[in-house]
DNA sequence: TGCCATCTGGCAGTCACTGCCTATAATGAG
DNA sequence: CTCATTATAGGCAGTGACTGCCAGATGGCA
């Protein structure tokens, strides 16, 4: 509702967005917004996206241009616009699961309430509608395998990255299901480190046995 | 082209598929190969439903009756069909790992040359195409998500198993991708059975920045 | 203020996908 | 073998996601 950011800025940062970019973000919140509304109350399959153009008064070919497709209004974060994601460091780091582990805690513990509501609308409608969570999984992929792209551009390289990288985003995927599955049941972080832990001591038959397993 | 198991059966096999049964999947593998072909020669965008069912010599209709979508003309695998797929045994395993390892190995050495060929063709068409490779992601998570929930429909879980599925199909068809990538270089079950030695011990910080590491 | 680059909106078109109805072919009983 | 029943393929029309194109509007900058 606040678009309060939208103000020129007094100091000339260098790296400052100028008033298109800030318009273009400020209309992007405000077109995922009315979408999450809207395909929460209908239905993400009952809801075309000329509806929601209409109630973000924008054409909807700007939705399309923003967001390119339909799930990407579920799935997009304004913290994947950022290039220098925190995530590209842990990839390269000596110890990858730690600096995961010790990323994802930072960024869980620095969300607000309002960021968690909203991750969590977000995430049941991903894990309600198959399309959305192709699209997630896909998008994730994407975004992870141009870090790794870039670390090592030439190398030949052995399977032992590619396998990790998409058994920690299906891990990951896994965990932020289950949290959903469990009404959302404690903090978010607790799921995504037991995945982490589970990836870093392997799976042993006792961990899928029980239930009751505590790393 | 040839058809000549539809031939009708001399022997009355109380368990035998109809004649439509047959001629349904001799006209599902007609049409794939068709598929197949033309993905390959135009690309998978550039060729409309419309001129695979002309290629295949069936309506457009009887096309979307039997796949559901484009993406699972390159998708769909026979074996998928059979209900008692040997996966569903791994799962409930004391070692899901181990089974997992014992049932992949022994489907790959079952495949013929043939066979082999055009599980390559169907994976170059994956992983060059975003939409291929979503559908294929979703529905390896809709099929495991069945055996699981067959497995255990009413106890309360803990998010071990969730997260192993997951991770599994992560790091399969991360395996996969990277035998793509390699141009297929070396047997395919290499690389699953290397995927597995992963998820079973673990990512350990070694094992990511070597790329000499075997099991 | 005025020029230039960029962006938005509208239009028309393609195509994946679906429900409905009819024609046809397989199945089982007599 | 014949017929009634049932399942299945094909045709048709419609919806909606998505795209290229062009004209008009708007921010960036001298």
């Amino acid at each position: 509702m606040d678009s309060g950011s939208l103000a020129p800025q007094t100091a000339a940062d260098p790296a400052a967005p100028g008033l298109q970019a800030r318009k273009k973000l400020a209309a992007m919140h405000r077109i995922q917004a009315v979408a999450l509304d809207l395909f929460e109350e209908r239905g993400f399959d009952q809801v075309a996206i000329e509806a929601v153009a209409a109630g973000a008064d924008v054409s909807p070919r700007t939705v399309y241009r923003y967001f390119g497709t339909k799930e990407m209004l579920v799935i997009w974060d304004e913290a994947d616009e950022h290039p220098s994601s925190p995530l590209a460091a842990c990839f390269s780091s000596a110890d990858p699961i730690g600096a995961l582990r010790a990323a994802l805690g930072a960024g869980f513990a620095a969300m607000s309430e309002s960021e968690l509501r909203t991750i969590r609308r977000r995430l049941s409608l991903v894990f309600s509608h198959q399309a959305i969570e192709a699209a997630l999984v896909l998008h994730s992929y994407e975004k992870s395998g141009a870090i790794v792209g870039t670390l090592a551009p030439n190398r030949e390289e052995g399977p032992e990255r590619q396998i990790f990288v998409h058994a920690f985003i299906g891990a990951s995927i896994g965990a932020m299901r289950h949290w959903w599955r469990s009404g959302f049941a404690g903090p978010p972080f607790a799921f995504v480190d037991r995945a982490l832990a589970l990836l870093e001591h392997g799976f042993t038959a006792s961990t899928l046995d029980a239930s009751e397993a505590d790393a």
